[in-house]
DNA sequence: TAAATTTGTCTATTGATATAGACAACTATA
DNA sequence: TATAGTTGTCTATATCAATAGACAAATTTA
Protein backbone atom coordinates (compact mmCIF):
# COMPACT_ATOMS: atom_id res chain seq x y z
CA UNK A 1 0.00 0.00 0.00
CA UNK A 2 1.39 3.33 -0.92
CA UNK A 3 1.01 5.74 1.70
CA UNK A 4 3.61 8.41 1.01
CA UNK A 5 0.38 10.80 -0.85
CA UNK A 6 -0.52 12.59 2.84
CA UNK A 7 2.72 14.20 4.13
CA UNK A 8 3.76 13.26 7.73
CA UNK A 9 4.48 16.20 9.26
CA UNK A 10 2.13 19.65 9.78
CA UNK A 11 0.15 17.81 13.00
CA UNK A 12 0.33 20.36 15.72
CA UNK A 13 -0.08 19.78 19.46
CA UNK A 14 -1.99 22.26 21.48
CA UNK A 15 -2.94 24.25 18.63
CA UNK A 16 -6.65 25.29 19.71
CA UNK A 17 -7.47 22.77 16.26
CA UNK A 18 -7.87 19.00 17.34
CA UNK A 19 -5.50 16.67 16.14
CA UNK A 20 -8.65 14.70 14.61
CA UNK A 21 -9.36 17.75 12.43
CA UNK A 22 -5.52 18.39 11.52
CA UNK A 23 -5.87 14.66 9.62
CA UNK A 24 -9.17 15.22 8.24
CA UNK A 25 -8.16 17.95 6.94
CA UNK A 26 -4.93 16.80 5.62
CA UNK A 27 -6.94 13.69 3.61
CA UNK A 28 -9.32 16.00 2.57
CA UNK A 29 -6.61 18.09 1.03
CA UNK A 30 -4.83 14.79 -0.52
CA UNK A 31 -7.69 14.17 -2.12
CA UNK A 32 -8.38 17.84 -3.58
CA UNK A 33 -5.02 17.84 -5.41
CA UNK A 34 -6.14 14.62 -6.43
CA UNK A 35 -3.44 12.39 -5.02
CA UNK A 36 -6.82 9.99 -4.38
CA UNK A 37 -8.53 9.17 -7.28
CA UNK A 38 -12.76 8.11 -6.49
CA UNK A 39 -12.86 4.94 -5.16
CA UNK A 40 -9.18 5.06 -4.49
CA UNK A 41 -8.37 3.47 -0.71
CA UNK A 42 -6.82 4.85 2.10
CA UNK A 43 -3.73 3.82 3.92
CA UNK A 44 -5.64 1.13 6.90
CA UNK A 45 -6.32 3.38 10.74
CA UNK A 46 -2.91 2.05 11.99
CA UNK A 47 -0.74 2.67 9.26
CA UNK A 48 -2.32 6.46 9.27
CA UNK A 49 -1.90 6.55 13.08
CA UNK A 50 1.72 5.19 12.94
CA UNK A 51 2.24 8.15 9.87
CA UNK A 52 1.19 10.91 12.13
CA UNK A 53 2.46 9.59 15.43
CA UNK A 54 -1.45 9.36 16.71
CA UNK A 55 -3.57 6.70 18.50
CA UNK A 56 -5.34 4.80 16.25
CA UNK A 57 -8.56 6.47 17.91
CA UNK A 58 -7.62 9.91 16.66
CA UNK A 59 -7.52 8.39 13.41
CA UNK A 60 -10.69 6.92 13.15
CA UNK A 61 -12.35 10.22 14.71
CA UNK A 62 -10.95 11.73 11.59
CA UNK A 63 -12.08 9.25 9.58
CA UNK A 64 -15.31 9.20 11.12
CA UNK A 65 -16.06 13.23 10.56
CA UNK A 66 -15.29 12.82 6.54
CA UNK A 67 -17.59 9.83 6.58
CA UNK A 68 -19.98 12.02 7.87
CA UNK A 69 -19.36 14.64 5.25
CA UNK A 70 -19.66 12.19 2.81
CA UNK A 71 -16.14 11.92 1.35
CA UNK A 72 -14.96 8.80 2.60
CA UNK A 73 -16.70 5.18 3.05
CA UNK A 74 -15.75 2.61 5.33
CA UNK A 75 -16.21 -0.71 4.66
CA UNK A 76 -15.49 -3.11 7.91
CA UNK A 77 -13.24 -5.68 7.03
CA UNK A 78 -12.17 -4.28 3.84
CA UNK A 79 -10.88 -0.43 4.42
CA UNK A 80 -12.07 2.67 3.61
CA UNK A 81 -12.53 4.72 0.40
CA UNK A 82 -12.74 7.86 -1.35
CA UNK A 83 -15.82 9.02 -2.27
CA UNK A 84 -15.88 12.36 -3.61
CA UNK A 85 -13.83 13.80 -6.43
CA UNK A 86 -10.85 16.25 -7.31
CA UNK A 87 -11.55 19.74 -7.24
CA UNK A 88 -13.01 21.78 -9.93
CA UNK A 89 -11.32 24.92 -11.33
CA UNK A 90 -13.39 28.03 -11.35
CA UNK A 91 -11.92 30.11 -14.00
CA UNK A 92 -11.66 34.00 -13.17
CA UNK A 93 -10.13 36.18 -16.07
CA UNK A 94 -12.22 39.49 -18.34
CA UNK A 95 -15.43 37.13 -18.73
CA UNK A 96 -15.97 35.27 -15.70
CA UNK A 97 -19.41 33.65 -16.30
CA UNK A 98 -20.37 30.84 -13.81
CA UNK A 99 -21.38 28.11 -16.50
CA UNK A 100 -19.95 28.06 -19.65
CA UNK A 101 -16.75 28.31 -16.65
CA UNK A 102 -17.19 24.71 -15.70
CA UNK A 103 -18.14 23.30 -18.51
CA UNK A 104 -16.84 19.98 -19.37
CA UNK A 105 -15.85 19.61 -15.42
CA UNK A 106 -19.27 18.79 -14.22
CA UNK A 107 -22.22 16.94 -16.17
CA UNK A 108 -24.54 19.78 -14.48
CA UNK A 109 -24.35 23.57 -13.20
CA UNK A 110 -26.93 26.27 -12.56
CA UNK A 111 -27.46 29.00 -10.36
CA UNK A 112 -30.09 29.18 -7.67
CA UNK A 113 -31.59 32.40 -6.52
CA UNK A 114 -31.67 32.75 -2.77
CA UNK A 115 -32.92 36.19 -2.08
CA UNK A 116 -33.37 39.13 -3.40
CA UNK A 117 -34.38 42.75 -1.60
CA UNK A 118 -33.45 46.71 -2.28
CA UNK A 119 -30.95 48.44 0.08
CA UNK A 120 -28.78 51.69 0.48
CA UNK A 121 -25.82 51.21 -0.65
CA UNK A 122 -23.05 50.86 1.56
CA UNK A 123 -19.67 52.68 1.65
CA UNK A 124 -17.66 49.69 -0.64
CA UNK A 125 -20.76 48.72 -2.74
CA UNK A 126 -21.31 52.55 -3.58
CA UNK A 127 -17.76 52.60 -4.58
CA UNK A 128 -17.57 49.72 -6.42
CA UNK A 129 -20.29 50.62 -8.39
CA UNK A 130 -19.88 54.58 -8.79
CA UNK A 131 -22.30 55.63 -6.75
CA UNK A 132 -23.26 58.04 -4.21
CA UNK A 133 -22.99 56.13 -0.79
CA UNK A 134 -26.76 55.36 0.16
CA UNK A 135 -28.01 55.26 -3.56
CA UNK A 136 -30.69 52.21 -4.01
CA UNK A 137 -29.11 49.12 -5.07
CA UNK A 138 -30.49 45.51 -5.80
CA UNK A 139 -28.98 42.47 -3.76
CA UNK A 140 -29.48 39.04 -5.42
CA UNK A 141 -28.38 36.18 -2.80
CA UNK A 142 -27.05 33.30 -5.01
CA UNK A 143 -26.05 29.90 -4.62
CA UNK A 144 -23.50 27.78 -7.57
CA UNK A 145 -24.29 24.61 -7.83
CA UNK A 146 -22.86 21.59 -10.18
CA UNK A 147 -23.93 18.03 -9.83
CA UNK A 148 -25.41 18.85 -6.62
CA UNK A 149 -22.89 20.01 -4.68
CA UNK A 150 -23.19 23.63 -3.90
CA UNK A 151 -19.77 25.47 -5.67
CA UNK A 152 -20.10 29.06 -4.70
CA UNK A 153 -22.22 31.46 -2.62
CA UNK A 154 -22.50 34.99 -4.33
CA UNK A 155 -24.07 38.81 -3.11
CA UNK A 156 -23.96 40.70 -6.35
CA UNK A 157 -25.42 44.50 -6.11
CA UNK A 158 -26.38 46.38 -9.34
CA UNK A 159 -28.17 49.98 -9.37
CA UNK A 160 -31.66 49.94 -8.61
CA UNK A 161 -32.91 52.61 -10.73
CA UNK A 162 -31.02 51.17 -14.15
CA UNK A 163 -31.38 47.32 -13.17
CA UNK A 164 -35.15 47.41 -12.04
CA UNK A 165 -36.53 44.17 -12.07
CA UNK A 166 -33.59 42.13 -12.20
CA UNK A 167 -34.17 39.96 -9.42
CA UNK A 168 -36.96 38.52 -11.31
CA UNK A 169 -34.75 38.22 -14.54
CA UNK A 170 -32.55 36.20 -12.42
CA UNK A 171 -34.93 34.11 -11.07
CA UNK A 172 -36.67 33.42 -14.13
CA UNK A 173 -33.16 32.77 -16.12
CA UNK A 174 -31.43 31.37 -13.38
CA UNK A 175 -28.10 33.26 -14.92
CA UNK A 176 -26.43 36.60 -14.41
CA UNK A 177 -25.64 37.01 -18.07
CA UNK A 178 -29.08 36.29 -19.10
CA UNK A 179 -30.30 38.66 -17.09
CA UNK A 180 -28.10 41.30 -17.77
CA UNK A 181 -29.13 41.04 -21.39
CA UNK A 182 -32.38 42.09 -20.83
CA UNK A 183 -31.35 45.47 -19.91
CA UNK A 184 -28.89 46.18 -23.11
CA UNK A 185 -25.70 44.46 -21.77
CA UNK A 186 -24.47 42.38 -23.87
CA UNK A 187 -21.07 41.76 -22.74
CA UNK A 188 -19.62 42.86 -19.45
CA UNK A 189 -15.33 42.69 -17.73
CA UNK A 190 -14.04 41.45 -15.04
CA UNK A 191 -12.53 44.83 -14.08
CA UNK A 192 -11.20 44.17 -10.85
CA UNK A 193 -11.15 41.00 -8.17
CA UNK A 194 -9.96 41.27 -4.92
CA UNK A 195 -8.65 37.73 -3.08
CA UNK A 196 -8.36 36.21 0.01
CA UNK A 197 -9.24 33.61 2.63
CA UNK A 198 -10.92 32.92 5.39
CA UNK A 199 -12.26 30.34 7.89
CA UNK A 200 -16.24 29.63 7.00
CA UNK A 201 -18.63 31.52 9.09
CA UNK A 202 -21.84 29.94 10.28
CA UNK A 203 -23.48 31.32 7.10
CA UNK A 204 -21.06 29.62 5.21
CA UNK A 205 -21.21 26.31 6.76
CA UNK A 206 -25.12 26.17 6.26
CA UNK A 207 -25.00 27.62 2.96
CA UNK A 208 -22.21 25.79 1.21
CA UNK A 209 -22.92 22.30 3.16
CA UNK A 210 -19.56 22.44 4.84
CA UNK A 211 -18.19 21.17 8.42
CA UNK A 212 -16.59 23.73 10.56
CA UNK A 213 -12.99 24.73 10.25
CA UNK A 214 -13.61 24.72 6.76
CA UNK A 215 -11.69 27.49 4.65
CA UNK A 216 -13.34 29.96 2.31
CA UNK A 217 -11.94 31.31 -0.42
CA UNK A 218 -13.57 35.09 -0.80
CA UNK A 219 -13.36 37.11 -4.28
CA UNK A 220 -14.50 40.97 -3.85
CA UNK A 221 -14.94 41.97 -7.58
CA UNK A 222 -16.58 44.58 -9.82
CA UNK A 223 -17.69 43.91 -13.73
CA UNK A 224 -17.96 46.99 -16.30
CA UNK A 225 -19.54 47.06 -19.57
CA UNK A 226 -16.86 47.56 -22.11
CA UNK A 227 -16.95 51.14 -22.17
CA UNK A 228 -16.11 51.41 -18.46
CA UNK A 229 -19.30 51.95 -16.66
CA UNK A 230 -19.22 49.58 -13.29
CA UNK A 231 -22.93 47.38 -13.35
CA UNK A 232 -21.97 44.99 -11.14
CA UNK A 233 -20.14 45.00 -7.06
CA UNK A 234 -20.15 41.12 -5.88
CA UNK A 235 -18.43 39.32 -3.18
CA UNK A 236 -18.30 35.61 -3.46
CA UNK A 237 -17.38 32.75 -1.40
CA UNK A 238 -15.73 29.38 -2.68
CA UNK A 239 -15.34 25.67 -0.55
CA UNK A 240 -11.84 25.61 -0.87
CA UNK A 241 -11.71 21.72 -0.50
CA UNK A 242 -13.74 22.00 -3.33
CA UNK A 243 -12.97 24.49 -5.89
CA UNK A 244 -9.63 26.00 -7.24
CA UNK A 245 -9.60 29.50 -9.03
CA UNK A 246 -7.78 29.55 -12.32
CA UNK A 247 -6.59 32.84 -13.00
CA UNK A 248 -6.44 33.16 -16.67
CA UNK A 249 -4.55 36.58 -18.45
CA UNK A 250 -6.70 38.20 -21.16
CA UNK B 1 -17.29 50.89 22.79
CA UNK B 2 -18.57 49.90 19.69
CA UNK B 3 -18.76 46.11 19.70
CA UNK B 4 -20.20 46.10 16.34
CA UNK B 5 -17.46 44.98 14.49
CA UNK B 6 -16.67 41.86 15.10
CA UNK B 7 -19.86 39.33 13.81
CA UNK B 8 -21.46 37.57 16.44
CA UNK B 9 -21.92 34.01 15.37
CA UNK B 10 -19.89 31.70 13.44
CA UNK B 11 -18.74 30.06 16.88
CA UNK B 12 -19.08 26.22 16.73
CA UNK B 13 -18.84 23.76 19.20
CA UNK B 14 -17.51 20.41 18.80
CA UNK B 15 -15.83 21.20 15.48
CA UNK B 16 -12.24 20.02 16.14
CA UNK B 17 -11.59 23.76 16.53
CA UNK B 18 -11.23 25.28 19.95
CA UNK B 19 -13.48 28.14 21.12
CA UNK B 20 -10.42 30.13 21.63
CA UNK B 21 -8.74 29.89 18.66
CA UNK B 22 -12.17 30.22 16.77
CA UNK B 23 -12.73 33.72 18.58
CA UNK B 24 -8.85 34.77 17.74
CA UNK B 25 -9.46 33.99 13.93
CA UNK B 26 -12.29 36.39 14.58
CA UNK B 27 -10.41 38.74 16.05
CA UNK B 28 -7.01 38.41 13.45
CA UNK B 29 -9.70 38.86 10.27
CA UNK B 30 -11.37 42.00 11.78
CA UNK B 31 -7.78 43.31 11.73
CA UNK B 32 -6.56 42.61 8.49
CA UNK B 33 -10.09 43.97 6.68
CA UNK B 34 -9.51 46.96 8.37
CA UNK B 35 -11.98 47.32 11.19
CA UNK B 36 -9.16 47.57 13.67
CA UNK B 37 -6.98 50.19 13.08
CA UNK B 38 -2.96 49.86 14.44
CA UNK B 39 -3.98 51.06 17.92
CA UNK B 40 -7.52 50.81 18.16
CA UNK B 41 -8.59 49.55 21.38
CA UNK B 42 -11.04 45.48 21.69
CA UNK B 43 -13.80 45.34 23.16
CA UNK B 44 -13.31 44.39 26.85
CA UNK B 45 -13.21 41.21 27.66
CA UNK B 46 -16.60 40.72 29.07
CA UNK B 47 -18.01 42.35 26.28
CA UNK B 48 -16.72 39.82 24.05
CA UNK B 49 -17.28 37.15 26.17
CA UNK B 50 -21.02 38.03 26.31
CA UNK B 51 -20.95 38.60 22.71
CA UNK B 52 -19.91 35.23 21.91
CA UNK B 53 -21.38 33.01 24.52
CA UNK B 54 -18.49 32.09 26.24
CA UNK B 55 -16.77 32.39 29.65
CA UNK B 56 -14.34 35.57 29.61
CA UNK B 57 -11.98 32.84 30.47
CA UNK B 58 -12.03 31.65 27.14
CA UNK B 59 -11.35 35.26 25.41
CA UNK B 60 -8.52 35.78 27.54
CA UNK B 61 -6.76 32.30 26.08
CA UNK B 62 -7.83 34.05 22.49
CA UNK B 63 -6.12 37.35 23.63
CA UNK B 64 -3.40 35.43 24.97
CA UNK B 65 -2.40 33.90 21.58
CA UNK B 66 -2.59 36.94 20.17
CA UNK B 67 -0.51 38.57 22.12
CA UNK B 68 2.08 35.95 21.99
CA UNK B 69 1.51 36.14 18.35
CA UNK B 70 2.65 39.95 18.68
CA UNK B 71 -1.11 41.09 17.49
CA UNK B 72 -2.64 42.56 20.48
CA UNK B 73 -0.90 44.48 23.41
CA UNK B 74 -2.70 43.83 26.55
CA UNK B 75 -2.54 46.50 29.26
CA UNK B 76 -3.66 45.93 32.85
CA UNK B 77 -6.25 48.23 33.58
CA UNK B 78 -6.49 49.95 30.20
CA UNK B 79 -7.22 47.91 27.67
CA UNK B 80 -5.98 45.62 24.87
CA UNK B 81 -4.72 47.15 22.28
CA UNK B 82 -4.14 46.31 18.12
CA UNK B 83 -0.31 46.09 17.39
CA UNK B 84 -0.84 45.12 13.33
CA UNK B 85 -1.68 46.53 10.42
CA UNK B 86 -4.14 46.10 7.53
CA UNK B 87 -3.56 43.33 4.66
CA UNK B 88 -0.92 44.15 2.42
CA UNK B 89 -2.56 43.61 -1.32
CA UNK B 90 -0.20 42.00 -3.60
CA UNK B 91 -1.14 42.53 -6.96
CA UNK B 92 -1.29 39.52 -9.21
CA UNK B 93 -1.76 40.44 -13.26
CA UNK B 94 0.74 39.85 -16.36
CA UNK B 95 3.91 41.67 -14.90
CA UNK B 96 3.66 40.36 -11.75
CA UNK B 97 7.04 41.55 -9.76
CA UNK B 98 7.65 41.20 -5.99
CA UNK B 99 9.17 44.42 -5.00
CA UNK B 100 7.41 46.51 -7.52
CA UNK B 101 3.56 45.05 -6.31
CA UNK B 102 4.08 46.37 -2.66
CA UNK B 103 5.63 49.19 -3.49
CA UNK B 104 3.84 52.44 -1.61
CA UNK B 105 2.36 49.87 0.76
CA UNK B 106 5.36 49.11 2.79
CA UNK B 107 8.51 50.81 3.73
CA UNK B 108 10.98 48.28 2.87
CA UNK B 109 10.53 44.49 1.13
CA UNK B 110 13.30 42.27 0.05
CA UNK B 111 13.57 38.40 -1.13
CA UNK B 112 15.72 36.06 0.66
CA UNK B 113 17.08 33.12 -1.35
CA UNK B 114 16.54 30.60 1.35
CA UNK B 115 18.09 27.30 -0.52
CA UNK B 116 18.60 26.35 -4.05
CA UNK B 117 19.48 23.13 -5.69
CA UNK B 118 19.66 20.72 -9.06
CA UNK B 119 17.29 18.36 -8.90
CA UNK B 120 15.17 16.10 -12.14
CA UNK B 121 11.71 17.66 -13.18
CA UNK B 122 8.89 16.25 -11.71
CA UNK B 123 5.60 15.95 -13.79
CA UNK B 124 4.09 19.00 -12.96
CA UNK B 125 7.30 21.16 -12.95
CA UNK B 126 8.12 19.51 -16.33
CA UNK B 127 4.65 20.38 -18.00
CA UNK B 128 4.58 23.75 -16.90
CA UNK B 129 8.33 24.28 -17.90
CA UNK B 130 7.68 22.42 -21.23
CA UNK B 131 10.57 19.90 -20.63
CA UNK B 132 10.64 16.31 -20.80
CA UNK B 133 9.64 14.59 -17.07
CA UNK B 134 13.18 14.43 -15.27
CA UNK B 135 15.15 16.89 -17.29
CA UNK B 136 17.52 18.99 -14.67
CA UNK B 137 15.96 21.79 -13.42
CA UNK B 138 17.26 24.48 -10.69
CA UNK B 139 14.94 24.76 -7.63
CA UNK B 140 15.01 28.05 -5.69
CA UNK B 141 13.33 28.58 -2.80
CA UNK B 142 12.55 31.73 -1.58
CA UNK B 143 11.18 34.41 1.05
CA UNK B 144 9.39 37.67 0.66
CA UNK B 145 9.53 39.50 3.35
CA UNK B 146 7.94 43.37 3.86
CA UNK B 147 8.82 45.63 6.72
CA UNK B 148 10.44 42.62 8.24
CA UNK B 149 7.61 40.06 8.40
CA UNK B 150 7.64 37.24 6.38
CA UNK B 151 4.54 37.82 3.14
CA UNK B 152 5.51 35.19 0.77
CA UNK B 153 7.38 31.91 0.65
CA UNK B 154 7.95 30.54 -2.77
CA UNK B 155 9.73 27.79 -4.70
CA UNK B 156 10.39 28.36 -7.99
CA UNK B 157 12.22 26.26 -11.26
CA UNK B 158 14.06 26.76 -14.50
CA UNK B 159 15.75 24.64 -17.03
CA UNK B 160 19.01 24.14 -15.42
CA UNK B 161 20.94 24.39 -19.25
CA UNK B 162 19.40 27.17 -19.75
CA UNK B 163 19.72 29.24 -16.62
CA UNK B 164 22.83 27.84 -15.14
CA UNK B 165 23.91 29.89 -12.29
CA UNK B 166 20.88 31.65 -11.18
CA UNK B 167 20.81 30.41 -8.00
CA UNK B 168 24.47 33.11 -8.14
CA UNK B 169 22.84 35.35 -9.51
CA UNK B 170 19.24 35.52 -7.44
CA UNK B 171 21.80 35.65 -4.20
CA UNK B 172 23.13 38.52 -5.53
CA UNK B 173 20.91 40.87 -6.45
CA UNK B 174 17.62 39.29 -4.63
CA UNK B 175 15.44 39.67 -7.69
CA UNK B 176 13.82 37.47 -10.00
CA UNK B 177 13.63 39.80 -12.17
CA UNK B 178 17.10 40.94 -12.12
CA UNK B 179 18.54 37.59 -12.07
CA UNK B 180 16.69 36.74 -15.07
CA UNK B 181 18.22 40.08 -17.10
CA UNK B 182 21.26 38.63 -16.95
CA UNK B 183 20.38 35.82 -19.12
CA UNK B 184 18.70 37.94 -21.73
CA UNK B 185 15.25 37.78 -20.29
CA UNK B 186 14.29 41.63 -20.37
CA UNK B 187 10.68 41.60 -19.63
CA UNK B 188 8.50 38.15 -18.97
CA UNK B 189 4.91 37.33 -18.85
CA UNK B 190 2.22 35.44 -16.29
CA UNK B 191 0.70 32.90 -18.20
CA UNK B 192 -1.38 31.08 -15.78
CA UNK B 193 -2.06 31.54 -12.14
CA UNK B 194 -3.71 28.75 -10.13
CA UNK B 195 -5.20 29.63 -6.81
CA UNK B 196 -5.77 27.29 -3.81
CA UNK B 197 -6.03 27.89 0.03
CA UNK B 198 -5.23 25.28 2.81
CA UNK B 199 -4.07 25.11 6.46
CA UNK B 200 -0.64 26.04 7.16
CA UNK B 201 1.33 22.90 7.55
CA UNK B 202 4.47 22.77 9.84
CA UNK B 203 6.68 24.12 7.32
CA UNK B 204 4.81 26.82 6.44
CA UNK B 205 4.24 27.84 10.35
CA UNK B 206 7.98 27.94 10.51
CA UNK B 207 8.72 29.92 7.13
CA UNK B 208 6.16 32.29 7.62
CA UNK B 209 6.06 32.90 10.98
CA UNK B 210 2.44 31.66 11.81
CA UNK B 211 0.73 29.78 14.39
CA UNK B 212 -1.39 26.84 14.22
CA UNK B 213 -4.41 26.51 12.57
CA UNK B 214 -3.56 29.32 9.87
CA UNK B 215 -4.53 29.67 6.13
CA UNK B 216 -2.35 30.20 3.59
CA UNK B 217 -3.06 31.36 -0.18
CA UNK B 218 -0.87 29.29 -2.46
CA UNK B 219 -0.78 30.15 -6.35
CA UNK B 220 0.83 27.57 -8.67
CA UNK B 221 1.99 29.70 -11.90
CA UNK B 222 4.31 29.82 -14.89
CA UNK B 223 5.92 32.38 -16.51
CA UNK B 224 6.65 32.84 -20.08
CA UNK B 225 8.87 34.74 -22.69
CA UNK B 226 6.56 37.44 -24.26
CA UNK B 227 6.62 34.91 -27.27
CA UNK B 228 5.61 32.38 -25.24
CA UNK B 229 8.70 30.07 -23.78
CA UNK B 230 7.91 29.08 -20.75
CA UNK B 231 11.11 30.45 -18.13
CA UNK B 232 9.87 29.78 -15.06
CA UNK B 233 7.28 27.46 -13.00
CA UNK B 234 6.58 28.65 -9.01
CA UNK B 235 4.24 27.74 -6.51
CA UNK B 236 4.12 30.62 -3.83
CA UNK B 237 2.53 30.43 -0.07
CA UNK B 238 1.17 33.96 1.23
CA UNK B 239 -0.26 34.09 5.16
CA UNK B 240 -3.89 35.05 4.10
CA UNK B 241 -4.15 36.61 7.44
CA UNK B 242 -1.40 39.23 6.08
CA UNK B 243 -1.84 39.12 2.31
CA UNK B 244 -4.94 39.55 0.00
CA UNK B 245 -4.18 39.00 -3.62
CA UNK B 246 -5.06 41.65 -6.31
CA UNK B 247 -5.86 40.36 -9.36
CA UNK B 248 -5.53 42.66 -12.31
CA UNK B 249 -6.39 42.41 -15.66
CA UNK B 250 -4.42 43.15 -18.35
C1' DT C 1 -10.84 -23.64 5.97
C1' DA C 2 -7.49 -21.16 8.49
C1' DA C 3 -4.83 -17.06 8.85
C1' DA C 4 -4.08 -12.37 8.07
C1' DT C 5 -5.95 -7.88 7.46
C1' DT C 6 -9.03 -4.33 8.39
C1' DT C 7 -12.90 -1.79 10.49
C1' DG C 8 -16.13 -1.56 14.70
C1' DT C 9 -16.96 -1.33 19.71
C1' DC C 10 -16.00 -1.24 24.49
C1' DT C 11 -13.60 0.24 28.97
C1' DA C 12 -10.35 3.07 31.40
C1' DT C 13 -7.16 6.90 32.04
C1' DT C 14 -4.83 11.29 31.12
C1' DG C 15 -4.45 15.94 29.46
C1' DA C 16 -6.48 20.00 27.15
C1' DT C 17 -10.54 22.92 26.79
C1' DA C 18 -14.35 25.48 28.80
C1' DT C 19 -17.17 27.09 32.64
C1' DA C 20 -17.86 29.34 37.19
C1' DG C 21 -16.76 32.41 40.78
C1' DA C 22 -13.89 35.31 43.52
C1' DC C 23 -10.61 38.68 44.18
C1' DA C 24 -6.16 41.27 43.25
C1' DA C 25 -3.77 44.89 40.53
C1' DC C 26 -3.76 48.65 37.73
C1' DT C 27 -5.80 52.84 35.22
C1' DA C 28 -8.76 56.58 34.33
C1' DT C 29 -12.22 59.59 35.90
C1' DA C 30 -15.73 61.90 38.72
C1' DT D 1 -9.51 60.26 46.84
C1' DA D 2 -13.09 57.26 46.03
C1' DT D 3 -15.24 54.74 42.29
C1' DA D 4 -15.89 52.40 38.11
C1' DG D 5 -13.81 49.86 34.59
C1' DT D 6 -10.34 46.91 33.03
C1' DT D 7 -6.77 43.12 32.91
C1' DG D 8 -4.33 39.43 35.87
C1' DT D 9 -4.44 35.36 38.88
C1' DC D 10 -6.21 31.73 41.54
C1' DT D 11 -9.24 27.55 42.68
C1' DA D 12 -12.60 24.17 41.38
C1' DT D 13 -15.40 21.45 38.28
C1' DA D 14 -17.24 19.52 33.97
C1' DT D 15 -16.66 18.22 29.23
C1' DC D 16 -13.98 17.21 25.12
C1' DA D 17 -9.78 15.27 23.00
C1' DA D 18 -6.30 11.81 22.96
C1' DT D 19 -4.03 7.61 24.57
C1' DA D 20 -3.98 2.63 25.71
C1' DG D 21 -5.43 -1.98 25.35
C1' DA D 22 -8.50 -5.65 24.27
C1' DC D 23 -11.52 -8.07 21.45
C1' DA D 24 -15.49 -8.56 18.04
C1' DA D 25 -17.01 -8.57 13.17
C1' DA D 26 -16.31 -8.64 8.41
C1' DT D 27 -13.38 -9.41 4.32
C1' DT D 28 -9.58 -11.10 1.69
C1' DT D 29 -5.85 -14.25 0.95
C1' DA D 30 -3.05 -18.35 1.43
Amino acid sequence: MKVGQLSADGIERRSGVSLWRQIADKILHAIAIGDFTENAALPPEVALAERYGVNRHTVRNAISALVREGVLRAEQGRGTFVLSRKRLSYPIGARTRFSTGLQGQTTERHIVLLASSVEPASQRVAEGLGLPKGADVIRLETRGEADGRPVSRAAGWFEARRFAGIDAAMAETGSITASLARFGIDDYLRQSTVLSARHADAADLADLDLQPGAIVLVTVAVNVTPDGQPIQFSESRFPAERVELKLSAL
